[in-house]
DNA sequence: GTGAATCCTATGGGTTAAGTAGGGAATAGT
DNA sequence: ACTATTCCCTACTTAACCCATAGGATTCAC
């Protein structure tokens, strides 16, 4: 699992949206956006464009124009915006997990593939932009914290 | 998380070297892994040195030579296969996911980064190659699967 | 109309993924 | 000793992808 930088400019970006609009409704321009977060522009904006299309954030175009989330940051999930940056959760070999198809001694391994997507859509299903600005994640994604080498290297 | 055909290729390769050894201790050549799952030889043949490397496999060198498990394939975890041919589990911009920083609206983002990698872990570190070969996965795991939609796109 | 901002298309450089090619080194059977 | 088999090693290729950047066209508040 390699999350790209694109991915992790994207959560960036929308935390750092939904944090401004705590305070203040006024879109924000992908400039701001950038320096906060310390992004290249040019790449954020194609981001935006990105999550303009599948529907999480709106745009504003010319003069105090900028970006707002789509919905209250509680409704947008992380595996949304996975999804818009970078496509389908879980690929193997350019197939979806349950469109493998193996014979002989590895017939059982499409099961693994759909229980590794199933275990990504446990976390990042289930975790809002706001759960993260917050830092207030559910219940059962803390208890996987609590493993004792959660925070370990192997 | 896009599972490389290096990765899917050396699960499948371990999986027909198991099942071969449970009717016969000879060492298996490269070639007859290739045919039965179909795989480009020498291709497999590097993904092999990279799993021997692993201490996953030994190899058998000459005429009737060929590889073996280096263990029970009880032993043999999913994990530790994934590592041997293509790094750690998850990575974020080329970070583990508890080496990544992040200020303001981001900062706890990286306890989501450690999450995902748990819930891999909780699979793939869990999952041993013969597992997957009889179709016996731990109850965890089938849980997974009974997720209604595990079996559907998203 | 001017300046701020998004939007669109094109482009580039570097890295990686996936696979190929060719031959050297070891070994079992004869 | 010879031969066929098989692993081992280095180098190469080809295409795709990742991470941007450039330059302008369009939209809009004032």
């Amino acid at each position: 699992m390699d999350i790209s930088a694109k991915t992790d400019y994207a959560v960036r970006a929308l935390l750092t949206l939904a944090d401004a609009q705590r305070t203040d409704a006024r879109p924000v321009p992908a400039e701001v956006l950038a320096e906060q977060q310390d992004l290249p522009r040019k790449f954020l904006e194609a981001i935006l464009a990105d999550l303009r299309r599948a529907g999480l954030v709106t745009s504003v175009r010319g003069a105090a124009g900028g970006y707002r989330l789509a919905r209250p940051a509680g409704q947008i999930l992380l595996g949304a915006v996975f999804r818009a940056v970078d496509g389908p959760l879980a690929e193997v070999r350019g197939l979806r997990p349950h469109e493998t198809a193996y014979t002989g001694a590895a017939q059982h391994l499409p099961t693994v593939w759909v229980a590794v997507r199933a275990s990504l859509r446990r976390v990042l299903d289930e975790v809002s932009v706001e759960d993260v600005l917050s830092g207030k994640l559910p219940a059962h994604v803390r208890r996987l914290l609590a493993a004792e080498d959660a925070w370990a290297s192997r």
